[in-house]
DNA sequence: TATATTGTACTAATACTTTAATACAATAAG
DNA sequence: CTTATTGTATTAAAGTATTAGTACAATATA
């Protein structure tokens, strides 16, 4: 960790990661939304501001912020400002089934390279979900 | 797709997919792994054959195989060939539960940070496992 | 041992990704 | 209307990823 913003958001970097800082913002915005600091309706730090505070350029918070939006975890107008967005994002069906089969396919072969049976993985999938 | 691999296991590349080809590869492996067509001990096809066969580098080929060696899913040995990995009869039962646990942890919770249920999980499991 | 078969190492060309410098455009506030 | 505030567009530099050409090394087998 290297720069952090003065906020109640307190957004920071961590500067030798390796993760680009683009997507280390969209991960914070993401985590502040799941945590509760941020709601639908929040204004987030502006571009600019955002951009000082971790020593970035502006336009790397902005790309933050568009792929954001792309998910429709935000609305942004210029101007205005960036924020959580309103309506609940709903995906589609064929989308939920891309994004579970891309998720379940490496577990499955992983375990299935190791040994283990279907029974053995719902069994343990139950138990730490339990 | 366009390169097609004469073989039960059918690799083939979608050479206009933008997914890098030794991506590519190492789906197809996972997906052959997962349905049955590969099994622990079975040897996959050689770095040559399968790069002759796609019309790729040796090289693009070996470096999915070498990922799915970091990922613990093949075992290569020079010379040898590259083999479905057989790690079951290597592993105590303790080591075995560690392993699932590992697994089966960030496959939980990033599936639940998508907001799917666990009853989901199981069923796209059961459909993917056949 | 000789030879075929298997994976590996090194290098370079090309494309893509990430970030920043700078200037621009839309909206809000006075 | 003027000015401050907000996001956007364009361009370029630097790094990273991807792939292939070529030569090498380990193992199996006759």
């Amino acid at each position: 960790m290297a720069a952090e913003v003065d906020t109640a958001l307190r957004f920071s970097l961590d500067l030798k990661s390796g993760v680009p800082y683009y997507k280390q913002v969209i991960l914070q915005v993401e985590m502040a939304i799941v945590d509760g600091r941020l709601e639908n309706g929040d204004q987030l730090p502006t571009v600019r501001s955002l951009a000082v505070a971790l020593k970035i350029n502006p336009n790397t918070v902005a790309r933050a912020y568009n792929e954001l939006e792309i998910r429709g975890i935000v609305n942004t107008q210029q101007g205005t400002g960036t924020f959580i967005s309103n309506k609940k994002i709903e995906l589609s069906e064929v989308e939920k089934e891309r994004i579970l089969a891309e998720l379940t396919r490496p577990y499955l072969s992983n375990a299935r390279a190791y040994g283990f049976s279907l029974e053995e993985l719902i069994k343990h999938l139950q138990s730490m979900a339990g």
